[in-house]
Order: structure tokens, then C-alpha cells, then sequence
DNA sequence: ACCTGAACACCGTTCAAGT
DNA sequence: ACCTGAACACCGTTCAAGT
């Protein structure tokens, strides 16, 4: 009787069981440990035998998205619809924090499920009690989205779009001196060491900052 | 003498004809058709001889973020701060719209060259000569590029979080009953049929008034 | 200096065969 | 109904060998 590496999976391999097995895979290893191979052995079974309960690794990723989406938190609403669209905000952060090798595919991918669509539904209702028409709302929910999940995958991939200057000095490969840019030379220290916190919450009150203005 | 698929390329096989060999093949085939081996073929070469002109797979990745960096327009600087800052944030989805296939990539690696920061340098002055201080500056700058990339994105994926419900209407798989989500029922035509152009200027032109408003 | 074939250790997925 | 081994058509990269 032969016993896989994680001492043989007793659970009779459901899908959920293969999500949830997937999304700590790559918490904890990575996004490229997620091969169908390997996920079958974290489950003790060949990567066949995940066939029976998922079409094929896009499917996967379909789900894993949807989980994420799922874990944004809609508890108790909010008085203040802002503070609605703010707790909505920061909640998609959060996931991406919480989740970082697996972001990536949040929002990438189609929402099937009841769970996933709470979050949405409870931001667009905000938006609307705010006073937004229907145009804006959208408008609206789509600029927080695209803000909150551009400002999370930057924020994990480490901001690397401005950190290099100072620290790619080998010679100055192209033509590299400083003193051609001086803006970013001038702001190194704060493109260096981000505040992130600060950084993310500066961005969403220009948005609702920029909303506010539009209602009155 | 043999004569590969592409009438045999005649160029000395330089790095950045290898960069534009490849951006135009994930342009025409699709990010999946960029392998080793593919891109050695589309240059009539094996694949392995490209590894004498580039590190490995992740530095041609790195390249190809680089070259589409480098197209953000930075002509003629206009005589409003503003106007700098939303030609900036425009010219990412324009990048994007242009490379659908490869944007991904953008912001997620390091830059090097010269070319790249070009735009990066007019989009921290033009914040700057607004009137921002140097923390908000990079707050500001960190917030656009969130936004236009995020919304790139989702927009490259056919904003694929909102579309589903009334599609996926096949038995309401889980509790898909529209009844549920009263603001995404009411906001289907919005959401199915997004205008694009003024879904990105809306968010935008958000930013910037929440920033002015900052500015007193 | 640059190019290459063979090889290594992988992939996702199909399919016929097992229980 | 669910699981599996073998097979197919791929990957990126190393390395010794060629010119």
C-alpha cells in the first residue's frame, strides 16, 4: 500500500476540496507550483483524476479567482455609503495581500457564483445611495475596481517601476545619470521606501474626492 | 542550403531585433506563442542561439515591458500640468490598446533604459508643477498609473467581472436568481455595454478633481 | 563569438483500460 | 462513477560540440 508525501488525503476529492488545496498550493509555494501534476499530489491522486471534477486548468483558475472575489468582505453595511465604497475598496487590497502569487487572476476571469457577486453588488448600491446616476455608477465601480486592483498588483510586484534608477548604477548601462531626471532624482527617497498604506489611501479619497465633486 | 519557414531572416540577430521579433509575435499569435523555440523559428535560428543575446526567457519578458514603456508619448509638452498628466495616464491604455496581448506585462518588471523612464520623469514634473508636494506627488503619480493600468486591464479582458449573470443564466448554477442582486439587474445595460472611452475618462477626471481639490 | 543537436526534467491533456 | 498509466506534443535551459 503505497502513501502519497502528504500522509494519503482521506477527503473523497471534491471540487471544492481541489480549490481550496489549489489557492494554499500557491500561497504557500508560488503561482508556478500550481501544475496539474502537482496539485493531484498535494491531493494524493494522479493529475488525471482531477479531470473528473474540473474541466481543465483554466477552470481552475476560474475558481480560484472566484474564491478570492468571495473573501471580500461584506458584512454588516456601513451608515455612510462611503464608507461602503471604502470598506469595498480596501477589501480587494486586502485579498490581493492576503494572496499575493494568486491576484493576479482576480478579475481576469468570469464570476459564476452567488458569493463572488455579494461584493460587487453591495459596492454598486453604494455608489447609488451616494446620489450617482446610473452611468456614473458604473463608471464609478469600474474606476475603483481598475484602481484598487492596478494599485494592489503594483504594490506586490514591489512598485518595480520606480525603484531602479538608484539601484541599477552598473556603469549606467544606456544613459543613466541622474541629472537627466531630475524629478525622479529629486523624489528617490519617496519612490524608494513607499508608504503603501498611505500611498493606497491617498488614491482612493482623490477618487471619492473627485465623485463628491461631481454630486454637488 | 535550407531554408526556414520565414524566408530566412537576414539580420545579424541583435537584441533588439529579437525584442521586435517577439512584440510582434504576441501582437499577431497571442501571449502563449512566445517560447524559446517558437521565437528562435520566427527568426530562423534554434532556439538556444537566442541565449547568447538575452539572459533567459525573464529578461526578454523585462524587454518587451521596456519597449512598450518606451512608446508612451512624450512629445511636445503641453502648456497645462493637466493636460501632461492626462496625456500620460492616456498614452498607458493607449500602449495597452496597442499590445492587448503583452500589456501584462507593463509595471510588473524593473526598468533600465533611458527610454522607459522618459515618460515616468514628465509625469512626476507635470505633478509637480501643479502644485503638489513631493509626497503627494508620488502618491498622485502611483495613483494614476494604478488606475489606467488596472482599467487597461479589465478592459483587455473584456471587463469579464460584470458581464456574467444574465449570460451564465443556464438552470442559475448556484442562486443566480437575479432577484438577488436588485443593483446589478438594474445596472445590466451599463454594465453589458460599457463605453469605454468615457468609463476611462470618467475615472480619470475624477483623480484630477479630487487632486485639485486637494490643492484648495 | 556565435550557433547547434541532443538531452534533462518538466508541462496540459487525451485515451483506452481498469475498478 | 471515478481513478490511472502510457502516450502525445509540447516547454525552458544546460552542455558539449561544432564553425
Amino acid at each position: 500500500v503505497p502513501v502519497s508525501a502528504q500522509t494519503r488525503q482521506r477527503s473523497p476529492l471534491t471540487r471544492t476540496h481541489i480549490l481550496e488545496t489549489a489557492l494554499a498550493l500557491v500561497d504557500r509555494e508560488g503561482a508556478d507550483a500550481l501544475t496539474m501534476r502537482r496539485l493531484g499530489s498535494e491531493l494524493g491522486v494522479a493529475a488525471m483524476s482531477l479531470y473528473n471534477h474540473i474541466a481543465g486548468r483554466d477552470e481552475l483558475l476560474d475558481g480560484l479567482a472566484e474564491a478570492m472575489v468571495a473573501q471580500i468582505d461584506t458584512g454588516v453595511v456601513p451608515r455612510q455609503p462611503e464608507d461602503a465604497v471604502r470598506r469595498f475598496t480596501n477589501g480587494i487590497r486586502a485579498v490581493a495581500l492576503a494572496h499575493p502569487e494568486a491576484f493576479e487572476l482576480v478579475g481576469m476571469r468570469p464570476l459564476h457564483t452567488r458569493a463572488a457577486l455579494l461584493p460587487v453588488e453591495a459596492a454598486l448600491g453604494a455608489l447609488r445611495v451616494m446620489g450617482l446616476p446610473d452611468d456614473d455608477a458604473v463608471h464609478a465601480y469600474r474606476g475603483l475596481v481598475s484602481y484598487a486592483r492596478g494599485f494592489a498588483l503594483a504594490e506586490i510586484a514591489g512598485f518595480t517601476l520606480e525603484e531602479r534608477p538608484e539601484t541599477a548604477g552598473t556603469a549606467a548601462p544606456d544613459d543613466l545619470r541622474l541629472e537627466t531626471f531630475p524629478h525622479i532624482a529629486e523624489l528617490a527617497s519617496q519612490l524608494a521606501r513607499p508608504d503603501r498604506d498611505a500611498a493606497f489611501a491617498f488614491g482612493l479619497e482623490a477618487l471619492l474626492a473627485g465623485l463628491q465633486a461631481r454630486l454637488g
